[in-house]
DNA sequence: GAAGTGTATTATATCACTTAATACACTCAT
DNA sequence: ATGAGTGTATTAAGTGATATAATACACTTC
């Protein structure tokens, strides 16, 4: 539903959350599992808004963000490129994992679930 | 830090996400962990915006999703009450696990993560 | 020099959230 | 009956984040 690719990268954009912040995951996601090659090209600017159809400035947000983390370099006339240094990538993806699973777990002990409910439950969520 | 006590619940603000949904979920949390009893009577709209020093419309709009929820009653001229329909609670209890579960379960998937990675990190957690 | 890059600026519009003030309907204790 | 305390509705206003639009500048490559 409404999947756009780019660059070699899937984005799917709504409502839920802002545009800028979408962009910026997806293509983090991306890079974190490895879907997007170290030191490839993503699509400048102006490309990427023309065929998301938002604005440029939405998608500039989210590459300034990409770059402040370090997950990209900026190459004035030439594009942005992600970065060649992997272990930058595997802190970074560490981290979501950790973040993620932080709130996963205040989540659960706020209503109440031990850490044996916690893996009950999501042992029974395989098939 | 900044943590006021309001009707035997903990209400902690911050201005990370909307203030009535804040409310809200301090409040189910509560309901869902067992925090407060079932048909016990929670603060008055006007009594829990002074306490927390928001609007009372705000905490207004907290107390109407719980209610279209299922998990407090109103009673004009009364006040606002906690269900004594312990189905209800466990109902809405089980979904918020299966969501805030399926979210993290998402999310990393996203970023590379398989069940066993997963299940390595969750352990990695205790102490 | 032309075309394509990233970048900055200014203005505008929209929307969610929050506050404020006020009023009405109801219940209960006195 | 009255008054105090409930939930509820309405209208107005302000604020901030988000997104768009239009434009301009600096740089790289061909």
């Amino acid at each position: 539903m409404s999947v756009v690719e780019a660059g070699g990268i899937q984005f799917d954009l709504d409502l839920s959350k802002p545009l800028y912040e979408q962009v910026l995951q997806q293509i983090r996601g991306s890079i974190a599992r490895g879907g997007i090659a170290l030191g490839e090209k993503i699509p400048s600017v102006r490309e990427l808004a023309q065929t998301l159809k938002i604005n440029p400035n939405t998608v500039m947000r989210a590459y300034q963000e990409l770059e402040r983390d370090g997950l990209t370099e900026t190459r004035r006339g030439q594009g942005t490129f992600i970065t060649s240094n992997n272990e930058v990538v595997q802190d970074i993806r560490n981290n979501l994992a950790l973040e993620a699973t932080k709130e996963f777990l205040e989540k659960m002990h706020s209503i109440g679930f031990t850490r044996i409910d916690i893996q009950r439950f999501l042992n029974e969520g395989d098939e």
